[in-house]
DNA sequence: CTCCGTTCGTAACAAGCGTTACGGTAACAT
DNA sequence: ATGTTACCGTAACGCTTGTTACGAACGGAG
């Protein structure tokens, strides 16, 4: 394997990394070295890789960024229909399993990071920006009637309403059990009228 | 003024030092120090007030739910029909202006500080728990011919969009305005028929 | 006035933090 | 084969953290 390509394959596993200690150990225990131990290496090997602490955590974050930003353009790109790719997208950005649980956890934890760093709200909300741009888009497709103002308030609606329910769902996983969830994200589809199938009752 | 009184008059003079902390300078600065700076006095006090730094952020925490209730429960009891109380309570727990935005930094400290601290995310548990009863009532209330189980999916919905866009409102004020946000809720009430007045469009 | 308990500021402690400097080792070029 | 360079583990630095110990100041009781 090549220089190039270690090094790029490093900055991942140290994200990677920095994702496990924020997830299961918190912002709090975020360290360079609970994120060395994490990644089965030494600070040493950190340091050399980032120039400090927060090169590290925003590194992290854009990571976050483009993986899950894959992961959604897979979706849309399979679903058949703007609705089923709205549905799928929404779906996606739930707390449904430990794996989107300790996403939203991972979220959460750099939001809260970047209340003192202003190159993590940075890219937080060019983030934020791409991922409500892109449900306007999926609106808009899926009701191509709908006035700009109307498209984007509900879209509004629809992301911040599945980042809150993550975001509950994270901290109360028993309380807030994926089928909730789901029917929430459905019921409130149907309501706006851009469900495919029938609603619910 | 009484000792006991003191005592209590402290205890809440350190809450809110901890939650100006939090709101201004992250979780990642919410040390004994900041705190004790923040309300004015020395670290030596605020360890002779709790026990250790948990049981100050578990207080702290307690107290902002007690704060929030009395808010909701003064706008309940001023509403004039239960869609009004519904819409009053939904409303300011939205980040609509510099107040309540720093309600929304706060409230999402302590659930990143929650990640490692087991009274901390059992409180969020608790106060979560009065929160969606709070809504569920009040959305029964204000649709008495919904099933149980459609009034718990519509409720869930209600409350995760409120605070999800508080999050994002949180993070960045600029790209979600007050009237943005407003508009989505009413559009999202008048989509479940559960506004008084009639849908924006 | 004197005593005593409470209150809280001061100062210190060990532990853990981010960061830096150094040294050995492995890989490449010549 | 040898010199050179990049890599990274080790160890230390100064600093901040939560917590503890100590002593001064204050107020009520006798």
């Amino acid at each position: 394997m090549s220089r190039a390509a270690d090094r790029s394959a490093q900055g991942e596993t140290l994200s990677r990394a920095v994702w496990s200690v924020l997830a299961g150990q918190g912002l709090e225990r975020l360290t360079v070295r609970a994120v060395a131990a994490a990644a089965g290496c030494t600070t040493g090997l950190v340091m050399h890789r980032f120039p400090n602490r927060q090169a590290l955590l925003l590194h992290a974050r854009q990571l976050l960024h483009q993986v899950t930003r894959g992961r959604v353009e897979a979706l849309e790109a399979a679903a058949g229909s703007p609705r089923a790719a709205l549905r799928a997208v929404l779906h996606q950005g739930m707390a449904l399993d430990e794996q989107t649980r300790q996403e939203a956890i991972v979220w959460m934890g750099f939001l809260a990071a970047a209340v003192t760093d202003d190159e993590l709200i940075a890219e937080h909300r060019r983030s934020n920006r791409a991922w409500r741009d892109r449900i306007e888009r999926l609106t808009a497709a899926s009701a191509p009637e709908w006035t700009a103002e109307r498209v984007a308030t509900v879209a509004l609606a629809l992301i911040a309403m599945t980042e809150g329910v993550a975001a509950y769902a994270a901290a109360d996983p028993a309380a807030f059990p994926a089928a909730d969830q789901e029917r929430m994200l459905d019921a409130t589809l149907a309501a706006h009228g851009l469900l495919e199938a029938d609603p619910p009752w």
